[in-house]
DNA sequence: GATTAATAAGGTAGCGCTATCTCAAAGTCG
DNA sequence: CGACTTTGAGATAGCGCTACCTTATTAATC
């Protein structure tokens, strides 16, 4: 019989570990596991073993023996946004430190492109997915649910039983801004929303609840499936300017949209906040530099991927957080636009 | 002997799509795989077998049987700079549709970060790997060279035996930018300049030398190594009008920057371009939306992500692209800002 | 027509790790 | 003090796939 030439790595693996600890394989790996049944002594024996030889665990074998990795899927709808890449690096702060590793997926606000990288990124048997918000297909939410996969849910909020959810009152934030512009004695007021996810006619409806409410016409909205940009923003202000010419409060349904607007203004000439009042959303980066200063609504993006992570992590140990829809609310920060 | 439980995952395996089809299981694998030495009927009987069964294979199981995996690593230094999120978008353009899956390591322009992150990620087994620069700790470059993993390097551009590169010449944009505000009649030249990159210093270099050819005093310089900002743009403006107020021309190494040094020029009624002409670099979008537009270097960031991706592939295919370094150029965008 | 070379398919043996079971030793209790 | 539980460690047997070698078949060469 021929030696058949070694398909190993060349790495050092466990058995080595073990062996020079003078244990088991298994000991060896329960040891570097932190799983309790070792002896304290034994397990110092098998650390000091495995740092000795530079040991790193093969991710690969791992998932192949237990049937599970150490990744955890993360799914945003969009890495333009600025918002969501806050999101991810609160999330890869706390779950990277603990050994875990960060996929993200991008579907770019397409059901169908979410529901493919589900299903591609499930034959990785992640031990945890982040998702964003709640509409998705049914396929993608059959897909999660066969799968068994622990799920926590950003941005949104959904009180039901088994639902671990992190985010904040997408309702509430709109009837905020429309109550700060009435309070501005602002009354011709208008919406102006693009993308048009979920969150989006969440602000949208809350905002028009709030006008409702105090018996005032609804706002004025103009809608588009377009992705947002700062180029779109100054259009749909021209269109609103032209379609509505006495409008005194827009309500921006995200910053970029906003700041489009305030550039056109400037350049148009129509005063903000004397002439129309403007509000933004997210608070992103630049808003409180723009001219005149952006008033916006200061989202807990980072906060929420931070949160998500923990809560991802509580389940992974079998516990159930205490508040399954936790609400880290906003805050309006009022500028010189308003 | 009790029957032990089955730590299958449940999901159809090699083994009976190789059954189905009625061949063995390292045919069906080689099928799959799409490997030249199979029947094209067999090859065909074993795809549908796969297909009726959707059957998924599991990488975990490849990665360890072959000792790679089909993810490739990509390192940016940020992943709040939109620019990087453009050539990320390019690179999983290219590489998701064949097959691989894209891992994202973000170091936060820090040297130990990516290390720490090349470390942790080769012990995946990556197939290849994505890097942004030449500029990286010696620690670091020994792990990519010992683990033998392709790499193709972004962004820089480095005539080498086995280096393979795709970007553009920073010094060159440099050199441009000087060159198009001296033409517009600007002799008080400064740069300013934050999170200090090599690439930043390399446009700083290019644009000096441009200055320096003509026999014109140097370019004033701000410098810092903080993270860019808006925020910092306004700031650093500031700066200059203080120390240096007849300057007459400025280059901001990045947008960011830019836009911020112009909501503060609106803000103070410095005249632009009249008094001072603003060049910005990257041309991110809302560049063109500024007031006034903004006079920026358009950088082939997704193109740059497509092309290393593709050299990448043919690294993969034991093929060493044509052009090893691949100059795709830059563009500059004349706007009213100069 | 015998020998060699090329080709295609299959058998076998892991890759490196962990789940499960087994067993010995120690602790617990009526 | 014997029966029962608890505990810690090890033996065993895969997880699902691919690399390597071997063998059967066909094509090419002398």
């Amino acid at each position: 019989m021929k030696d058949r030439p070694s398909r190993a790595t060349g790495r050092p693996t466990l058995a080595q570990v073990a062996a020079r600890a003078g244990v088991s394989q298994i000991t060896a790996s329960r040891a570097l596991r932190s799983i309790a049944t070792v002896d304290p002594q034994l397990a110092t024996r098998v650390h000091d073993a495995a740092k000795a030889l530079a040991y790193v665990p093969n991710p690969a074998a791992r998932t192949l023996a237990s049937a599970r990795s150490q990744s955890i899927l993360v799914l945003v709808p969009a890495l333009s946004n600025h918002l969501f890449i806050e999101t991810l690096e609160a999330v890869q702060d706390v779950l990277r430190p603990r050994g875990f590793d960060v996929l993200i997926g991008n579907y770019h606000y397409r059901q169908d492109e979410e529901e493919e990288l589900i299903r591609n990124y499930l034959s990785f048997q992640p031990c945890g997915i982040l998702l964003t918000g709640f509409n998705r297909s049914e396929t993608a939410a059959r897909l999660l649910a066969n799968a068994g996969v622990p799920c926590v849910y950003m941005m949104e909020l959904r009180q039901e039983e088994g639902i671990v959810c992190v985010g904040f009152s997408q309702e509430a934030a709109g009837a905020k801004v429309a109550e700060h512009l009435m309070s501005r004695g602002r009354r011709k007021l208008a919406f102006v929303g693009a993308q048009l996810d979920a969150r989006v006619l969440q602000r949208r409806d809350g905002y028009q609840q709030a006008i409702a409410r105090v018996d005032l016409p609804p706002a004025f909205e103009i809608m588009t499936p377009e992705p947002s940009s700062v180029e779109l923003g100054g259009d749909l202000f021209n269109r609103l300017l032209t379609e509505h010419p006495n409008t005194d409060g827009i309500f921006f349904c995200n910053d970029d949209l906003a700041f489009g607007a305030s550039f056109e203004a400037l350049r148009k000439g129509v005063a903000i906040p004397a002439q129309i009042s403007v509000v933004g959303f997210n608070d992103l980066p630049g808003a409180g530099q723009m001219v005149p200063r952006l008033t916006s609504v200061r989202t807990p993006r980072a906060t929420i991927g931070e949160h998500a992570a923990l809560s991802l992590l509580s389940l992974l140990c079998g516990e159930t957080p205490e508040i399954p829809a936790l609400d880290l609310g906003f805050k309006l920060i009022v500028r010189e636009s308003s």
